[in-house]
DNA sequence: CGGAATCCCTCGGGATACTG
DNA sequence: CAGTATCCCGAGGGATTCCG
């Protein structure tokens, strides 16, 4: 999202620019499996198997650019390119260990399905 | 309508998960402002300038979906809602800390702007 | 005031094919 | 193996108008 989205709210709300870079739609993923350890293309693409390779490409280089990841291009052939998280990558540790707990209490609580709640018949009250 | 995003990996990915469910384009905001209290609609609106009405209203019904968020309606002229975490939504508190906490030191850090590591090359193709 | 309903356009992102 | 390059569609989301 680094060049796409353009609320650059990026003075103002530190929560939505962290929200920005590792916020789409697998980079949270892609950071999960690299805190890890380094990890080649294809390594990342069976760690996590609903990613395209166009999807994953991208993502990785964005992340590249936030500053986050590092990648190392070997020249050999077959190619051979790794993945690794920069040290300002390495600092975002922390928050997705918040993210990942926080996910598994949530999905184990609402597993029963929280019924919706129906609002047309809004609940009402005085003051 | 609008669901969110559906990709199932609920059951392997926690990151994912929460991320999902805080990550819309202006979740984190609504999230992070509702942990100061309860706040009306217009509040809310006042708080994050550049949201819509529409995205505003459809995020925090997605975020009431999620049982994060309770809307409490008042049978008044002229009307008045308030909106306010839920139990659930309060346990965001340490997550939603984490995320501006590193997203404050990111944008601090990355101010001198990190040069794109251009890896034009080969590259060719432009547009 | 706090929405709901419409219109409409951008762009995220999947599928597929080709390449160094 | 690790990408690029195209095509293309549907969701996301902005602006505007109408409503209880």
């Amino acid at each position: 999202m680094a060049r796409h989205k353009t609320y650059d709210c990026s003075a103002g709300c530190p929560v939505s620019a962290t929200l920005d870079v590792i916020g789409g739609k697998w980079k949270g993923l892609i950071l999960y499996h690299l805190l890890e350890g380094t990890l080649r293309f294809g390594e990342l693409r069976k760690r996590i198997p609903d990613v395209t390779q166009r999807m994953l490409t991208q993502h990785l280089r964005e992340l590249e650019e936030s500053g986050l990841v590092h990648r190392q291009v070997y020249a050999e052939v077959p190619p051979r390119v790794e993945y690794s998280l920069t040290p300002q990558g390495q600092t975002l540790r922390g928050v997705i260990a918040a993210l990942k707990s926080w996910g598994e209490t949530y999905l184990g609580r609402k597993t029963p399905q929280q019924a919706a709640p129906k609002r047309r018949l809004a609940a009402v009250a005085g003051r």
